[in-house]
DNA sequence: CCCATTGTAACTATCATAGTTACAACTGTG
DNA sequence: CACAGTTGTAACTATGATAGTTACAATGGG
């Protein structure tokens, strides 16, 4: 299961969204009595936000801005932004390569694999956050 | 990340259907050296694949025979039969409710994640068994 | 100079996972 | 029937990822 990150920074950033105007308001307190979790999960999961430059923040000064439109934000953006690198997939290591099987399966779940994981990004990059809070708000 | 329980049930799955005749030297152990793991292991995630109907098994007897033919064995049908019923991404609990975006937020994320979660199994139920044996031994 | 805030390092508790040991139940064979 | 080999499972362990927490340096405004 995907972790909770990818979530959060979606709430996060539509939090950031929803209070255009005064942006100061937005601590990582206030953010996170909205999640319901620790202030420095929410600075944690912001600076990969911010790294992504997804957002705009400054230390010593309150408040987060997004750095983009909301409609210009996908899902995948957000998605890369918080998840290391990685594939969806887990493939076992150090199969027997004195087996028909054992030799080539790496390589035929790596191809399959990776042409699911490829459907599941579209959709996440066919999806924006202006789409998320059209859904909130609605 | 998904974890290798999938990929290495779809490996016990193409060594079973690889090995039509002869089908009792289908050991655990032989299997388990092929995977490169634990015997236990491979009995069970065997044990699953059993409950969801994809293979044949008896106590005693040795071997492991495909109750069904690999074009009929979707890579979801082996998905699901490793995989606890649970969603593909997780959604933080306990939001806010006394807040416009915490109030909201779960059942929107609901929404959009169970429509890619969608997307990625539909992909799965394209791929056969079939085409993995097609993949391994081209 | 203070105070509030961001940014991060470091530690902890919890949980899922895969590996392992052990053993009951079963089957065919000598 | 006894035995050897196997499946099926319970129970335990080691490892690693995750989220929560404490602490504190760095920054900027009042």
């Amino acid at each position: 299961m995907v972790n909770s990150r990818f979530s959060v920074a979606i709430h996060i950033l539509s939090l950031i969204a929803s209070t255009k105007n005064n942006s100061h308001a937005l601590t990582s307190d206030f953010i996170a009595s909205s999640v319901n979790t620790n202030p420095v999960v929410i600075r944690r999961i912001s600076s990969q936000l911010k790294k992504a430059g997804l957002i705009v923040s400054h230390a010593g000064l309150s408040g987060y801005e997004l750095a983009l439109s909301p409609k210009d934000i996908t899902l995948l953006d957000i998605y890369r932004a918080v998840q290391a690198p990685e594939d969806l997939f887990a493939i076992h290591d150090n199969p027997n390569p004195n087996c028909a099987v054992g030799k080539q399966i790496q390589s035929t779940l790596d191809d399959v694999f990776s042409s699911v994981q490829q459907a599941m990004e579209s959709k996440l990059q066919e999806e924006t956050l202006q789409d998320i809070l059209d859904h909130l708000f609605s």
